[in-house]
DNA sequence: CTGCTTTCGCTACAGGTCGTAGCGTAACTG
DNA sequence: CAGTTACGCTACGACCTGTAGCGAAAGCAG
């Protein structure tokens, strides 16, 4: 979705009849939509971010650069919805216990770190976010918060099981699940992106160790 | 220190009697140095990684372009030099209880992370060092293993004061300092940069709570 | 003081990217 | 059919990059 210009509505005001809008005209190509993205995904794989050319989307895309601005206002805007379907693929198991579904997260996320794709654009992304309000609220509804919701799963699965206790204060469960997001993917994408050190099934075991605490190790 | 070029020694092998070296011609200006280095950091702070560019650093440090290039080579290895003091900042306390002194050097990192030209140029780096293994290395070496020292530090005080049991194998403990550098400074990452949330000592304290287990919360 | 060497500031330049404008054509609607 | 919008193409000015060439300045050795 690349969802960035409303296809250029002379009046856009709150018409649009609820859902059967965008009637008159040539309508966008869907197709043109899938090669551009794929394209991206591609040129950031080969070419890295600083590689990557707006020009060098459109050729390979098969599409004219004008397309492209149509629809997507930068490079970073169009990074960011090339990378964020890879990140869909993140799911919360539920195999039974904790200690397994932080190891299997982790693991499923330290996979996709690797990719090269990933790699060119994530903290390339993160950083052009740091001067622009815009792109870094889009980054975070697109990429960053959708995986907030795995911290939930995993702590609503594991307080059924008894394993944790269940949540009293509202507000402190929020500030627990932010925690431990921030702690997840920031150590992660720390070890994977700066550290440049694999992610190993022991490192994995030992992380998890420190996030649940010496509970376990005892 | 740019350290960058070799002052273009014709005859380049391992000549140099031990110090005093380079004595011919004329010497390069330091005076040079320090403005371009200061130059580059207020045009980070000001205009940001991608606001900064070689023609305007300098200008704004009264110097020829070609005098720029003459010791960076590019734009990456100079930001490198530019930020790298700034993180001679950091040290390790000891204030005679590890809660203390995790909580002071994290605090003292997110106070470093609340600065502009951070900010602007930390996350750049790591994304541009991802694709440049040379410049990966000079990021790590300049910027990010100095701080592993703090991790190190801070365990043998702790050891010594009979918080922690004392190292039996050395490659545990090396895997384990390694762990807590990423968990830290790849968590206080994303929570400033990544999640735009600010570290408040309440966030500190909880995010120590984590660190040490709860050893101290029960 | 006189060469020798290297840096300095300046100008100019080719190469590449950006983002936009203009045009004729294609696609879809009523 | 007319009306509307997307498309491909070309061209363009603006900007940044990194290098080359020049004369002048600042050191050092004799």
């Amino acid at each position: 979705m690349p969802a960035a210009q409303p296809p250029a509505s002379p009046d856009s005001t709150v018409r649009e009849s609820a859902h059967a809008f965008r009637a008159k005209g040539r309508p966008r190509s869907a197709a043109a939509d899938l090669a551009i993205l794929d394209a991206t995904r591609e040129a950031l794989a080969e070419l890295g971010w600083g590689g990557l050319t707006m020009g060098h989307v459109a050729v390979r895309a098969k599409v004219a650069k004008t397309t492209l601005y149509r629809r997507w206002p930068s490079k970073n805007e169009l990074v960011v919805d090339a990378v964020a379907s890879l990140f869909d693929e993140l799911v919360m198991p539920d195999l039974g216990n904790l200690r397994d579904d932080i190891e299997a997260v982790v693991t499923q996320f330290a996979d996709l770190l690797a990719r090269p794709e990933t790699q060119a654009a994530l903290l390339a992304l993160f950083a052009e976010g740091i001067r622009d309000p815009q792109l870094h609220r889009r980054i975070r509804e697109a990429i960053v918060d959708p995986q907030k919701h795995l911290v939930r799963q995993g702590r609503a699965a594991a307080q059924a099981r008894g394993e944790l206790e269940p949540d009293t204060d509202a507000e402190a469960a929020a500030q627990e699940v932010d925690i431990i997001f921030d702690t997840i993917a920031g150590t992660v994408e720390h070890r994977v992106l700066v550290s440049g050190e694999p992610i190993t099934p022991e490192w994995t075991r030992r992380f998890t160790d420190l996030l649940l605490g010496p509970l376990t190790t005892g």
